[in-house]
DNA sequence: CTGTTAGCGCTTTCAT
DNA sequence: ATGAAAGCGCTAACAG
């Protein structure tokens, strides 16, 4: 049932290598020059006239010359890992961030290596360990991990560079790559508001996470904007989880004041409050509009689609990648870097229906 | 609105570095024995007397020593790097199938590197382009990538090892580690007949594909035990995805012969004949069974839950990375390890409506 | 602009 | 069972 590798002429790692592998000395000699300056046209150094620069290049080419990132490694002191921390909530943003990143990476000599957080009580501890483990030259923290003040803080005094993607804490010294999902809430509720809608509930996600607040701020600018106050919204906080939209759906659909849409502050959620209305037998759009947030996979895939927001991962991994390998060349700023969403409409929201109204 | 590193007293790679390293010479100083000692210590190596080793091990724990891994890396030419190809389908099966090697990996000293094939059709350049960048020890290549005849064709003369997961085409040189969906299918649908159903649909993927034929197989397997036959069964195909799954899903429930249970080959595909029977009015379980197949999340977020067939991704991925790194102390057989798969039951299966048999 | 000389921290080889 | 020496393939620091 099991095989072995020895047992089937299977070739295990280091057993037998037989192409020969081409060195920096190699190419040297084949154009006729000192290491050095290959190694210089290799790191794109200056110091090489353009002449020399293209021969050695067209040997490199010619010979398929791969220089050895282990030894390059060794002498330089980078690994030229890099590190992606991540605490699985949503696998299609998780992979996402890493296909942003990868992209990035590999265009400047990169790898991209995951590390899951097991235990986010430990995490610190565990950070710090896959960061000694690893290797890793440079560390992108994406949320939630990024959100937690307490892992920044055991963080911020070790001694390799770091990002984080979508955190709140301003305060503390790692630089952050947003996207303005406040402004995301807003317009999104301002459409919901010119459908018509009066009778709004928020599920969020918990009260105190940064995505919460800023969403549920984002919904309160659009009820300020059409004169509406606090009291026109009904809030109530999951965890980020299915199961948790679903509760909080069957109570506000089976609550006295049943909504007429609901803002999700995910789509997991939303898919949650779609279970919901299936159950209670309310139809969406027409006697419930629904929104979400990140438009993950899930938002096409329910029925009718979701109307969700979705930020611009693979730019937000870029500028993380470059921050981290200091290769940016965009214009200085203070160290918040925030982009903006879109609100992606689909069939999920519609003008209310007038049985709702009494 | 963009911060770059220099500006901000971020340090980028390289730049500085602080907390003095501690090498392999210091703990042998501070053991009073030669680095080789410590060396062998730290491989698990022979030779030293066990009063020696638990000395020396002991120094590196109190010195919180961690062995560089460059060092390591470039002295036994091996990077300690494992390769992941992916071909980004299922996203939460991905990242099962990263959670379950880096577990294993990581228990072995070593870390993974995804890799996300763009071009199917350039993916063994692609593939090999990779390999050489990072340097990865070796390969596991996941489906539907693992399918692909043209691809391990052209990796098969490489020179490092690889496994494959869940692939067909056991005549290739490529160890593969598989589950048997084919017995999953069968447990399934004798369940599906076992309740009555006897107007069955398959929607597989494309007809070619190796989860299609096994999990079809299966199914048959079903009908014989049931004395039933091929003509009891109607078979359609689509392509693994939600909007195949839509397509098929309405055409069976529009169709002449409705059938009373759809078996889908995988949960996407039943997402979207969730979407059809909504479309339809046609409600599940109680006129329309259906089960899928992966266990992803989708299918506990669908309403309702859906039946599926889980595959052992933590084991399977445990004995990928012991065959890649030879650290495989399982009996030896021939170059396919099978596992058993689990059928997840939930409430998207029923007896027949009596209302179908018309 | 180009080349020389030393290592990076570890493993390997071959002594003892 | 232990150790000394010689690199791995590249980059760093300095020379011309």
């Amino acid at each position: 049932m099991v095989c072995r590798p020895e047992d089937v002429g299977f070739p295990a790692v280091g057993s037998g290598m037989s192409k020969k592998t081409i060195t920096i000395n190699e190419i040297a000699r084949l154009a006729g020059v000192s290491k050095k300056s290959v190694s210089r046209v290799l790191n794109d150094e200056q110091g090489v006239s353009d002449k020399t620069r293209a021969h050695i290049k067209h040997i490199m080419q010619e010979a398929g010359y791969e220089p050895d990132r282990r030894a390059r490694a060794l002498a330089s002191s980078r690994s030229l890992l890099l590190g992606l921390a991540y605490n699985n909530r949503n696998p299609s943003y998780i992979l996402d961030l890493l296909a942003g990143s990868q992209r990035a990476a590999n265009a400047l000599g990169y790898e991209v290596v995951m590390h899951q957080i097991a235990d986010e009580g430990a995490a610190a501890d565990d950070v710090i360990r896959f960061m000694r483990r690893s290797g890793c030259d440079g560390l992108i923290i994406t949320p939630p991990l990024s959100e937690s003040a307490r892992l920044l803080a055991d963080l911020v005094s070790e001694d390799w560079p770091m990002v984080r993607v979508a955190g709140d804490h301003a305060d503390f010294a790692v630089p952050q790559i947003r996207y303005n999902d406040r402004t995301a809430a807003l317009s999104l509720t301002n459409q919901l508001l010119k459908d018509g809608h009066r009778e709004l509930a928020f599920i969020g996600g918990p009260a105190a996470a940064g995505p919460t607040k800023r969403r549920l701020a984002g919904i309160q600018d659009a009820l300020t904007l059409h004169g509406l106050t606090a009291d026109d919204l009904t809030i109530v906080y999951g965890d980020f989880t299915f199961e948790s939209g679903k509760q909080q759906g069957l109570a506000l659909l089976q609550g006295s004041t049943r909504p007429s849409a609901i803002v999700c502050a995910n789509d997991e959620m939303a898919a949650g409050v779609y279970h919901a209305a299936a159950v209670c037998g309310v139809a969406i759009p027409a006697e419930l509009s629904v929104t979400g947030f990140d438009d993950s996979p899930v938002a096409s895939h329910l029925y009718p689609p979701l109307t969700s927001v979705r930020q611009p991962v693979q730019a937000m991994m870029a500028l993380a990648v470059q921050m981290l390998t200091g290769d940016s060349k965009r214009p200085p700023s203070d160290r918040i870097a925030q982009f903006d969403a879109e609100v992606v409409a689909r069939e999920s929201t519609a003008v209310p229906h007038p049985i709702n109204a009494d």
